[in-house]
DNA sequence: TATGCGTAGT
C-alpha cells in the first residue's frame, strides 16, 4: 500500500509544473543551449532545489563557474547534490581549492563528494592529496572513489601503484580495470597495454577500445586495423575511433570506404568524416556531406563553416550560416575568425555583434582579431567590456601590448592578473626579449621559477635568445644543462635557440656539436648553424653546410639564403655571393625580399663594386629601405666615394629623417673626402630640421 | 528531473 502511494505521489510530481520544467531545463542544458536554459529558469514562476541544481550545472558546463557560484550562494536551500555539483564545476576548471573549501563546509557528504574530491585531487595531479581523501573516506572506500584514484595513478603514470590498489580492492568492477588500461594506452605504453589487455578477467567494449584508440594514438593503423577486426562485433565507437585515425593520418580514401561500411553512423562517425575532408582542404567533398547527412549538430556545422572560411570561401560561409537552424556561437565565431584572417574587421564586428551570448572563445576572437591588426585600443575596451575573462583574454592582451612595443602596459597587465599559466609568462618574457630589454626577460624567467609555473620550449627558446643577445655565454650554458633535464632537449625549437645562442656568444664549435646532436633537426636548425658560421666570420664553413643541405635534398628556404648571402659577404666571396642570389629564384623559385637585398648591397659595397651594388638598389622591384641605403653609405665611406655617399645620404635622410647617426656619417665622409662644406652642411642640417634624440630614451639614435 | 570513476567528434 506505501509502494503504491509513493507511486501515486511520484505520478503528481511528474504532472506537476516544476517537473516538467525541470525536464525542459536540463533538455536544453544537455544540448548547450544555455541562454534558451536561462530564460526558462528566469521566467519559471516556482523553483524547487531541482531546478537549482539543474541550471547550476548548465553554468558549470558552460564554464561560468562564478555566475554558477552566485547562484549557489543565493539558493533557497541547498541539498547534497547542490554541493556536489558546486564542487564537480571547480573540479572541472582546475579551482582545486575552491573545490576543497566546498568539500570542508558540506554538511552531509556523500560517496560522490568523497569520489569528487578524489577525482579532483587527482586530475590536479596532487596524487598524495587525492590518496590522503580516499583512505580518510568514512565507513569503508566506495568503489566509483577507488576508481577514480586507480584512474589518477594511472593517468599520471603510476601504473605500479595502479596496479596495486586495483589488487587491494575487495570489488573491482570493469571501469577499475580499464582505468588502468586507459592510462596505459593514453601515455602510448602500449607493450605493457597489451600485456594488460592480455591479464584482464572480463573485458568489454570499452576495454577494445581503448587498445584500438591507443595503436591509433600510436600512429599504427596497420595494428589498429588489425585490431578491429578482432572485435568480435564493434560498437559505434570502434568504428569511429579508426575512421579517426584514418583521416587523421591523411588517408581519406580509406576512411571513406570504412565509413560506408559502417552498420549505422551517429552524428559523431559524420562529424569525424565532415572533419576529415575539411583538413585535407577538401572543401567539395566536404560540402556534399554535410547536405548528405541526416543530422546536424553545433559541430557539424562550425566544422563546415571552418572549413568553408579555410578555404577563403568567405560570402558561402556566410550564407551557409544565414541557414543555420539553431544558434550556434561557435560557428559564428569560426565565421568571424574567418574575416579577421582576412582583416575584414567591420563584417568581423558585425557578427560579433549580432551574437547574443558569447562565450570566452568568441571574445577571444574577436579581441585577438584587433591585437592581430595592431587596433590594440579596440582590443583593450573590448577587453574592459568582457564579463568573464579566462586566462587567455588576459594573455592574449600581454601579448598584443608586448608584440605592439608597450611593455609598460603589456607588464601591467600580467601583474594584475589571478591566474598565470605558463603561456602569459611566455608572452612578458618573450615580450621583454623582442623589446631589447634581456636582462627583464631572464629576471622574469626567475620569478616565474620561483612561482613553480612549468616553463615550456618557448620559455627556453626566449630566455636563449636573451643569452644569445647578452653575449651572456655562463647563462646560456645554465639553460643547456635546464633544457637537457627538463627534458626538453630534443625540441627541435629549444634546440634552434641553442644552436643560435652558442653561435652567437661566439661558441661556434659547440654550436656545431648541438647541431649534430640534434635528433629532429629542421630547416631552422640549418639556418642557425649557417648564419652562425656567416656571423663568426666563417664564410666558407658556412658554404659547405649549404653545400650538405643540397646534398640531403634539404630545401633551403628566404632566412637561409640570408645567411648565406651575408657569409660571402663577410668572406668577400663575391662572385659566390652573386651566383647565390642568382640561383634563388632560378633554382629555389624564392623572391629575393629586402634583406636578400641588403646582404647583396652589403657584399659589393664591401668588395667596393659601389656602381654595380647601386644598379643593384636602385633596379629593385620593391622600394628600397634605409637597411640597404645605410650598407650603401658605409661602403662608400669605406672606399671613400663622396658622390655615392651624397646619393645614399639623400635617400636615407627621406626614409630616416630623426637619426642623427645618418647626418654623422655624411658629414665624416666629406670631411674625410675634403670637403669641408658639404661636411659642414650635413652637420648644420641636424639642427636645421629638427633632428633630436628622442625623449626618454638614452644612448644614441 | 539535478551530482561521481573507464572509450569516439570542434
Amino acid at each position: 500500500m506505501a509502494a503504491a502511494g509513493a507511486a501515486k505521489a511520484t505520478a503528481a510530481a511528474a504532472a506537476s509544473p516544476v517537473f516538467r520544467s525541470n525536464q525542459e531545463l536540463t533538455r536544453l542544458a544537455r544540448s548547450g543551449q544555455l541562454a534558451a536554459a536561462r530564460r526558462l529558469f528566469d521566467s519559471m514562476p516556482r523553483r524547487n532545489t531541482v531546478t537549482y541544481n539543474a541550471m547550476l550545472s548548465a553554468l558549470a558546463r558552460h564554464g561560468r563557474i562564478d555566475e554558477a557560484r552566485a547562484l549557489f550562494d543565493g539558493m533557497p536551500s541547498r541539498n547534497a547534490v547542490s554541493w556536489n555539483a558546486m564542487i564537480a564545476a571547480c573540479s572541472d576548471h582546475g579551482r582545486v581549492a575552491d573545490a576543497r573549501s566546498l568539500f570542508d563546509a558540506m554538511p552531509g557528504r556523500d560517496d560522490f563528494s568523497w569520489t569528487l574530491m578524489v577525482s579532483c585531487y587527482a586530475r590536479a595531479g596532487e596524487l598524495d592529496l587525492a590518496r590522503d581523501v580516499l583512505d580518510r573516506m568514512p565507513g569503508g572506500k566506495c568503489t566509483a572513489c577507488y576508481n577514480a584514484m586507480i584512474s589518477g595513478y594511472a593517468k599520471n603514470g603510476r601504473f605500479d601503484d595502479a596496479v596495486k590498489l586495483l589488487k587491494e580492492m575487495p570489488a573491482p568492477d570493469l571501469v577499475s580495470w580499464n582505468s588502468v588500461l586507459a592510462g596505459l594506452t593514453q601515455s602510448g605504453e602500449m607493450v605493457r597495454a597489451v600485456q594488460f589487455f592480455d591479464e584482464m578477467v572480463e573485458k568489454d567494449k570499452v576495454s577494445w577500445n581503448l587498445m584500438l584508440e591507443g595503436f591509433v594514438r600510436a600512429g599504427d593503423l596497420d595494428g589498429a586495423s588489425t585490431f578491429f577486426a578482432r572485435i568480435e562485433s564493434p560498437n559505434v565507437i570502434s568504428w569511429v575511433t579508426l575512421l579517426n585515425g584514418y583521416c587523421r593520418a591523411g588517408s581519406i580514401g580509406d576512411a571513406r570506404e570504412l565509413f560506408d561500411r559502417m552498420p549505422e553512423r551517429n552524428i559523431v562517425a559524420w562529424n569525424v568524416m565532415l572533419e576529415g575532408y575539411v583538413r585535407l582542404a577538401r572543401i567539395k567533398e566536404a560540402c556534399k556531406l554535410f547536405e548528405e547527412m541526416p543530422d546536424k549538430n553545433s559541430i557539424s556545422w562550425t566544422t563546415i563553416i571552418s572549413g568553408l572560411t579555410r578555404a577563403g570561401k568567405l560570402q558561402e560561409a556566410k550564407d551557409l550560416l544565414d541557414k543555420m537552424p539553431f544558434n550556434c556561437v561557435a560557428a559564428k565565431t569560426a565565421l568571424m575568425h574567418g574575416y579577421l584572417q582576412s582583416k575584414m574587421i567591420g563584417d568581423a564586428r558585425q557578427i560579433f555583434d549580432g551574437i547574443e551570448v558569447r562565450d570566452a572563445v568568441c571574445w577571444n576572437t574577436m579581441i585577438s582579431g584587433y591585437v592581430q591588426c595592431g587596433m590594440l585600443e579596440e582590443a583593450m575596451l573590448l577587453f574592459q567590456q568582457m564579463p568573464n575573462k579566462d586566462t587567455v583574454s588576459w594573455n592574449t592582451m600581454i601579448a598584443g601590448y608586448a608584440q605592439g612595443g608597450q611593455m609598460r602596459k603589456a607588464v601591467g597587465i600580467f601583474r594584475r592578473m589571478n591566474r598565470r599559466n605558463t603561456v602569459s609568462w611566455n608572452s612578458v618574457i618573450s615580450g621583454f626579449v623582442q623589446n631589447g630589454l634581456f636582462v627583464d626577460a631572464l629576471h622574469h624567467f626567475m620569478l616565474m621559477r620561483r612561482n613553480t609555473t612549468r616553463a615550456d620550449w618557448s620559455t627556453y627558446a626566449s630566455c636563449l635568445s636573451a643569452c644569445a643577445n647578452l653575449a651572456a655565454l655562463q647563462v646560456g650554458r645554465q639553460f643547456h644543462s635546464l633544457l637537457v633535464r627538463s627534458g626538453h632537449i630534443n625540441d627541435s625549437f629549444a634546440g634552434n635557440a641553442l644552436i643560435s645562442t652558442y653561435a652567437k656568444c661566439g661558441r661556434i664549435l659547440e654550436a656545431k656539436q648541438i647541431f649534430d646532436e640534434m635528433v629532429g633537426k629542421d630547416i631552422v636548425s640549418w639556418n642557425a648553424l649557417i648564419d652562425g658560421y656567416a656571423s663568426n666570420g666563417h664564410g666558407t664553413e658556412a658554404i659547405s653546410v649549404f653545400r650538405e643541405m643540397e646534398a640531403k635534398k634539404i630545401r633551403p628556404d628566404e632566412v637561409t639564403f640570408i645567411g648565406i648571402l651575408s657569409a660571402c659577404s663577410h668572406a668577400g666571396l663575391i662572385d659566390e655571393g652573386l651566383k647565390f642570389f642568382n640561383s634563388m629564384e632560378k633554382e629555389y623559385s624564392l623572391k629575393p625580399v629586402a634583406e636578400h637585398y641588403a646582404c647583396m648591397a652589403d657584399l659589393l659595397g664591401r668588395a667596393g663594386r659601389l656602381n654595380e651594388a647601386f644598379e643593384l638598389v636602385q633596379g629593385m622591384q620593391i622600394k628600397p629601405n634605409a637597411g640597404m641605403w645605410g650598407a650603401l653609405l658605409g661602403a662608400c665611406r669605406l672606399y671613400k666615394n663622396d658622390e655615392l655617399a651624397q646619393l645614399a645620404a639623400e635617400k636615407l635622410f627621406e626614409l630616416e629623417p630623426h637619426k642623427t647617426s645618418n647626418y654623422v656619417l655624411l658629414s665624416n665622409i666629406s670631411a674625410e673626402a675634403g670637403k669641408w662644406d658639404e661636411a659642414e652642411k650635413a652637420r648644420a642640417s641636424i639642427k636645421e630640421k629638427g633632428v633630436h634624440k628622442p625623449p626618454g630614451l638614452a644612448g644614441s639614435t
